[in-house]
DNA sequence: TCGATTTAATTATCATGATAACTAAATCGA
DNA sequence: TCGATTTAGTTATCATGATAATTAAATCGA
């Protein structure tokens, strides 16, 4: 997250990279404006998830099984290799996902260490009940956007 | 912070939006991609301020003093309208900062229950201190997305 | 083939975000 | 003017991210 409000005047980036002798001001504040709206989108959609007692990373998880081709089931370790969290943190996810019955996970038969995730009947379910208002969690936001920011040409 | 490390693709994207009859999939690409290389740079930012045993937040509070004219502190109540963070946060990061010696504290003279919150000489240099390497890294990955990712129309 | 290394997953712990509940001061309004 | 409300800030607690250390299984190589 990136939490400031308003982003720095140009003036005052211009004043920053004339001192530090640094980056050009353009690309900064092109940066700043990315790293701003994305944060106003991730808390809008933290905040749905919340509403649904739900969380974004559950959500990609459910995302991520579902999403692969020709499978029903993932190895935990292929989970980690395609979510940006820490192992921990997937573990305890995961842990949470089969506690609600959304995801079940059996030892892997070649592998004694790994274990196989698949999407239950509910799991596949609630992500079909989250994914509408997903989208149009993104959709508002991104039409709010349009007629703010990205008009003026700060994105 | 957006987890996904790769994006779904196009049609993934327009068989839950046909499914779910709800958004255009150009724009929810747009704003996957938004949200994934803003996380990717917060990333970034993030390891540049820890490795300065400094956290991002705390060097935001530091430049919204430092950036504001004519005035050399602000209440804590302004800060708290610039930063999108929650009061008790902020409340921990100036108690950090000022055990740090990197800002100053002192109650506000009209209003008993108000501080008024200043830079410290170690502040102004620990501001300018990261401001340098801050543009750096932000220049870094914007280069590095200019010859992936935005190139390739998905931002 | 068996000791060393790597890999999969978890446990323990810390850092840093949030909300709810609180104290105390300021302000509002009948 | 004084009780009610609002505002500033903190404390207590929880949620969720991280890293370091651990366990156990698999694999590598002399």
């Amino acid at each position: 997250m990136f939490f400031l409000k308003t982003l720095p005047s140009r003036q005052m980036i211009e004043g920053y990279v004339a001192k530090t002798r640094e980056g050009d001001s353009d690309t900064i504040e092109q940066a700043l404006s990315l790293l701003r709206n994305a944060s106003l989108l991730i808390r809008q959609l933290n905040t749905y998830f919340r509403n649904n007692d739900f969380s974004q990373l559950r959500f990609l998880v459910l995302v991520v099984i579902d999403r692969e081709p020709e499978r029903n089931s993932l190895l935990a370790s292929e989970l980690a290799e395609r979510l940006d969290v820490s192992r921990p943190v997937l573990s305890r996810t995961l842990k949470g996902l089969i506690a609600d019955g959304l995801i079940s996970a059996k030892a892997d038969d070649r592998d004694g260490r790994a274990k196989q995730v698949s999407l239950t009947g509910s799991g596949k379910q609630k992500l079909s009940d989250l994914m509408p208002g997903y989208f149009r969690q993104i959709c508002f936001f991104m039409n709010e956007q349009e007629t703010e920011v990205f008009q003026q040409g700060q994105y």
